[in-house]
DNA sequence: GACGATAGTTATAGGTCCTAACGCAAGAGA
DNA sequence: TCTCTTGCGTTAGGACCTATAACTATCGTC
């Protein structure tokens, strides 16, 4: 947890802003789940929320930013389902509570798919503006997975070849100190494993081939950690 | 190889349209390539060709219908990139040939990452419409994986459970007919383990950590096929 | 050579994002 | 409580988009 910016009291006029820009993000998302990122309309929002288009300006400066808005509280809606699956209680032993966060990843995308097309589908738009803080946001759900696969334990991985190894320390080291080149790498083909479960039966791919997710899922499951 | 639909000697119109819409297409390509799917507009491409906007749709139904081809094309054009990759005279070896297989995936897709994210990316226009084109064309490509990993062996995978066994066969059965259950979903996990490094890897995701998506791809290349 | 199909033109309707200029309400300070 | 300033929301408009309609001119075919 970073440091809260300190509570400073609102002004009325700050506590109004901020509930507007959330009724204009609830407006955005209900919208971005029938018509997809390309029917989410600035003049059709405001209609939703009985104002008129160019209004919502004054809360957002364009279109993408507030896309970029909803990006960043996706990443941020996901880690806290991952972290809240790899901290429940009932499972102690690590390898239940790695399941438990790969189902967490899967289920919270099939719960929601146009939030997680938002994350991984679109080359973003303001691009450079807001890079950096979308970065750190992904970082964030990575962080849950790398504490999970730690405790997995370093398993007798090969150590990464040497230019990779010291890349991947590098980035391990700023997110979580302990973790050593191997766990990192796994990390890294862990998630890109469950994206690409995930990505492609949200495109429906497996359902176009009369095959049944679920079960593809359960049987990846098993070789998903190494 | 489908039988071709009979050459009838086209007329010159016909040629005269083929080549135009052939045109139409390499020009929207290069829109795609510097704007992405948002910013490829008609009336850009009539530019680019010396031509007024409408003018195109005598070509092309729609905006749509233009993507959707483009769609087809590239899943023809990696097909054939695979095609390639799987039949080179070089590696008799199955376990090398894999591995030229999946190398060409990520190569085709990071020459033209647009459209890599073309196919995988966005949720598709003319959904219902040219629905069953899309999943043949990219049911083409599949086999190119197919085919390679039953050379590959059958290796002693545990066969899938039961309601997912028979799917696979099913579906299997309709493109490969020798293909047993074991490498249906082997064949299913592969690709899903190739998408999700390529699209992460294109969307820039291990680049932004600072690690090189080479080294990570080769890292991962051992563990692809289980 | 005359006819008919069709390529390409402009004009236009309806939609988008976004800016500009305005009026008015509501919070902030005395 | 009264004033002042901040800033919200409105309408008008520019620039762009897709797509259609009506028209002209050209080109292939008979």
């Amino acid at each position: 947890m970073p440091a809260m910016p300190a509570p400073e009291p609102l002004t009325m006029r700050e506590r109004y802003r901020a509930q507007v820009r959330g009724e204009v993000k609830q407006a955005a998302l209900s919208q971005l789940a029938e018509s997809g990122p390309a029917g989410l309309s600035v003049s059709a929002i405001g209609k939703q929320l009985g104002v008129s288009g160019p209004a919502l300006y004054r809360y957002f400066a364009s279109r993408d930013e507030l896309l970029t808005e909803l990006v960043i509280d996706a990443y941020a809606d996901l880690t806290d389902a991952l972290r809240a699956a790899a901290s429940q209680p009932a499972g102690l032993e690590p390898r239940p509570r790695f399941e438990a966060l790969a189902r967490a990843y899967r289920s919270w995308a099939l719960a929601q798919p146009h939030r997680y097309r938002l994350l991984y589908g679109p080359p973003l738009p303001g691009y450079d503006a807001h890079a950096q803080r979308l970065v750190d946001a992904s970082q964030a759900a990575m962080n849950q997975l790398l504490g999970v696969l730690r405790e997995l334990g370093d398993r007798t991985a090969p150590a990464p070849p040497q230019p990779l190894a010291s890349q991947l320390t590098a980035w391990a080291l700023a997110h979580d100190p302990g973790t050593g080149p191997a766990t990192a790498l796994r990390a890294l083909l862990v998630w890109s494993r469950l994206h690409g479960l995930v990505s492609l039966e949200i495109a429906g791919n497996f359902a176009a081939m009369g095959i049944d997710p679920d079960q593809v899922f359960e049987a990846a499951l098993g070789a998903l950690a190494v």
